[in-house]
DNA sequence: TTCAATATTTAGATAAGACTAAAAATTTAT
DNA sequence: ATAAATTTTTAGTCTTATCTAAATATTGAA
């Protein structure tokens, strides 16, 4: 069983190698642990010796199968965590992180079945995170950046790729939700700002927003 | 703010003094949290830089008002969570210790509140303990064990003393819930055992059995 | 009250996970 | 292709919480 610790390194390799599927380097590790390199090769090396991760000295590090599906566990709770939080206990989205963070690390397969059920079997968390299933399958969905999507196209906000507090309230306070509809109006070249409606007023997004929200072609 | 390992101390020594109000001993503290009596020494003295404990070398320990709210804390977590398991996750009460004590150890205030508030504010665990408030208030109760009621007195069980899991299904397969009325007949000198009547149909009860069962009189 | 038994504390060691500083390997730039 | 810059690893230290063994204090029995 992977302490807490551990638990930690493995969720930071899988968010490190979900887009690019190369190995993940001890620098891009320590810096997501907030850590020292040679912290994360202490922390590589005891993966390694576990069978959780794949490993050769100077080349990066890789998940085998093990290594995934412990990672994936830990996020399945963290997300279970987050619905029940908004869902149940009155958290607003930007609340959830730091607890779910605490809680995700609590071991009882029973309690993780329970509240899934409790929860009604969620699919996605209040950010529009997909929720991976008892076997650790991630449901893949065909959402893209905000910032890709073509001039005059429908679509509809279904999650964010920033999870900060400070984005999620940016969002509250310009009332944009997970199932707000978006169209796209134009693209500005100069600041790759993009020129949108939302709820029949335009508005303007900027690169930094539309570059860090997911949305489906509706 | 007070590490797992303190928190945990902390709730022992809690335990350990809530009936004898003079000082515990560090012998009596290893016993409970399963180490050995130079483990416990060190986080007495710990502990007591804190300001979370009394202690004089050789004389044992007692909670600061500090430390009592400390622990009082923890204990308000954990039955919190035992309530959440049973009431809302389908855990019965023989399996809900386990993971209320991983529960008990997640720090966010703003959680303790909306849980208790979802709960519908319990006064008491699944076990007839009560559950402190928010300011660390203990509501008393005039409960007593079973094994104490006089002869031809009816009474009603609202607790156990032993919630071990071995008790509490014991309890289970004997149709004795909290809230089940016993009616002591007599007891027998020989073995300490108790004739009682539940559910209008004469038992037996241990000796064992009445000193772990809490009821009051009705 | 004095000595044996018991309880407690101290001293020194260990493991996990972090750190700094220095060494070694790799990558990049000229 | 070689030197400089960067990345990674190693070596050694620190803290927390544990342990064993030894030393010291307290308690209790004769």
């Amino acid at each position: 069983m992977a302490t807490l610790s551990e638990e930690n390194y493995l969720k930071a390799i899988f968010h490190l190698s979900k887009y690019d599927k190369t190995a993940v380097s001890t620098n891009a590790i320590a810096q997501k642990m907030e850590t020292k390199a040679s912290s994360a090769t202490d922390m590589i090396k005891k993966l390694f010796e576990k069978g959780l991760i794949d490993y050769q000295k100077y080349k990066g590090v890789k998940l085998t199968e093990n290594g995934r599906l412990a990672a994936v566990s830990v996020i399945r709770k963290h997300r279970l965590w987050e619905v029940f939080l908004v869902d149940k206990l009155r958290f607003s989205w930007d609340e959830v992180h730091e607890v779910a963070e605490q809680l995700e690390h609590i071991k009882s397969k029973k309690l993780t079945r329970e509240l899934d059920a409790f929860l009604d079997f969620p699919t996605e968390d209040p950010h529009g995170d997909p929720i991976p299933d008892a076997n650790g399958n991630m449901p893949s969905s065909q959402k893209l950046l905000l910032a890709k999507v073509k001039q005059l196209q429908r679509c509809i906000c279904v999650g964010v790729k920033d999870s900060t507090p400070k984005f999620l309230q940016y969002l509250d306070k310009h009332k944009i939700a997970l199932g707000t509809e978006i169209t796209v109006l134009y693209r500005e070249s100069y600041d790759e700002s993009m020129a949108v409606k939302i709820n029949n007023i335009q508005r303007s997004i900027s690169k930094e927003v539309a570059h860090n929200l997911f949305v489906k072609i509706s």
